[in-house]
DNA sequence: TAATAAAGTTAGACTCATCTAACTATTGTT
DNA sequence: AACAATAGTTAGATGAGTCTAACTTTATTA
């Protein structure tokens, strides 16, 4: 049986090396920063979960996950998106107030609860934040997209999902009147100050490299991120 | 913010000073079974306890609660209770399998949540095992009721709840046919074997003092346990 | 390539919650 | 009242997960 630690170092080297970029290894300083801790602790911590067999890890090299690791780290996202769920879609909350009570609730272990859940929810695809509910196996189908940065001018997108879960971004998100299906088109991007003025709902709306840099799309025609031709 | 431990604490001195006998005060030891731990390990938290003052302690004399600490043992068995009606109600859980599981949900703090699941339950004031479920403040109305045991020969009763949450008495409880809310008539009680023969739905049922000890019923005319004339 | 910066490790210490073993205090008999 | 039984305490140890401070290795770059 994982501890609540082992659980969150197993969840953040899958952020690290699937989920983000695909890298497949990852630095301690980086996943010390990850998990906010020194990286004298995930030191200390990886050579414990290399004798468990859940990461591969040779002294000075980077770390990457075993099969069981990334088996085990892509349940603790499952059941973490699948609270998610619920508290958005069961108990109203908001969008932003869903990641932290969902860091408490991923580590109850009960895969009749998680199951049970997902059948509550209606067997869920996507969590608030647009991203993928990994199955019950530990299988992830994780869609092609990119960020709103990378639409080209003129062109129309669809907005599928989020790349930050913080209140403070997500609030953002809130206050400029955008959601997830949401469709926009990039009118302009200025060179000078790299600002982005994008059309929603017949609203201009100008904004940072910071906000589209964290803002997932699809084309909205043929709602495909890669080899777009439209 | 208390931990885990501390919350399992203040939840079993409720559990023993105030919701099983009116004692108002335990001892070590049995605080120690009741946690599943040794004397010396209560005997150091209690000192804790007592510093956070959350618990009234003299050494080598009875442990009792404060007002502090009965509250947030209090809201500890809320969190239990309506996590418990949770898993029976929307994930169609036996009232068997939900102890266990409620024992790791009641440790997520966020008052926001708890009350969501309030609303989402329709506020219900018992649990799946008949007990019920403090409020928001930590206040309890604990009806009057008298177990099986007690009921005199001839009496019609009804059960309205279970003193044990164990799977094993519970699975016997659904093996024999036997509801919350379901109408019994005590038959014979026999002196010899101190087994009692019960009638419900017309059939009946010979059950031993194991059994009649741990469930909690109130007369069926009147509905009262105290002061019952009938 | 040598110096410096960045990344990672080790040793030693701390806190929390637990244990065992030995001791002490309180209670309940005869 | 003396003694045994029961209840409770103390001291010292353990393991998990964390820290700081000092050190070592690897990477970068002038």
């Amino acid at each position: 049986m994982l501890s609540f630690t082992e659980e969150n170092y197993l969840k953040s080297l899958v952020q690290l090396t699937i989920l983000e970029e695909d890298s497949k290894e990852v630095g301690v300083n980086k996943l010390a920063i990850e998990l906010k801790v020194r990286p004298a602790t995930v030191s200390d911590m990886v050579k414990k979960l290399k004798i468990k067999r859940f990461v591969n890890y040779q002294k000075y090299g980077k770390i990457s996950l075993t099969e069981t690791g990334r088996k085990e780290g892509m349940l603790v996202i499952r059941r973490h998106r699948l609270w998610e769920t619920f508290l958005h879609d069961k108990l109203d909350f908001s969008w932003d107030e869903v990641h932290q009570i969902a860091e408490e609730l991923e580590h109850v272990h009960s895969s009749k609860l998680i199951n049970g859940l997902d059948k509550l929810l209606d067997f869920p695809s996507f969590d608030p934040h647009g991203d993928a509910i990994p199955n019950s196996k530990g299988e992830i189908v994780i869609p092609y997209r990119r960020t709103m940065s990378e639409v080209l001018l003129g062109k129309k997108c669809r907005i599928v999902a989020v790349k930050q879960d913080s209140a403070d971004f997500l609030q953002f998100v809130d206050k400029i009147g955008l959601k997830i299906q949401d469709e926009i088109t990039v009118i302009s991007k200025e060179k000078f100050d790299s600002l982005t003025t994008i059309e929603h709902l017949n609203t201009e709306i100008t904004v940072s490299p910071k906000f589209t840099d964290n803002i997932f799309v699809v084309c909205s025609t043929c709602l495909k991120a890669k080899d777009c031709q439209c």
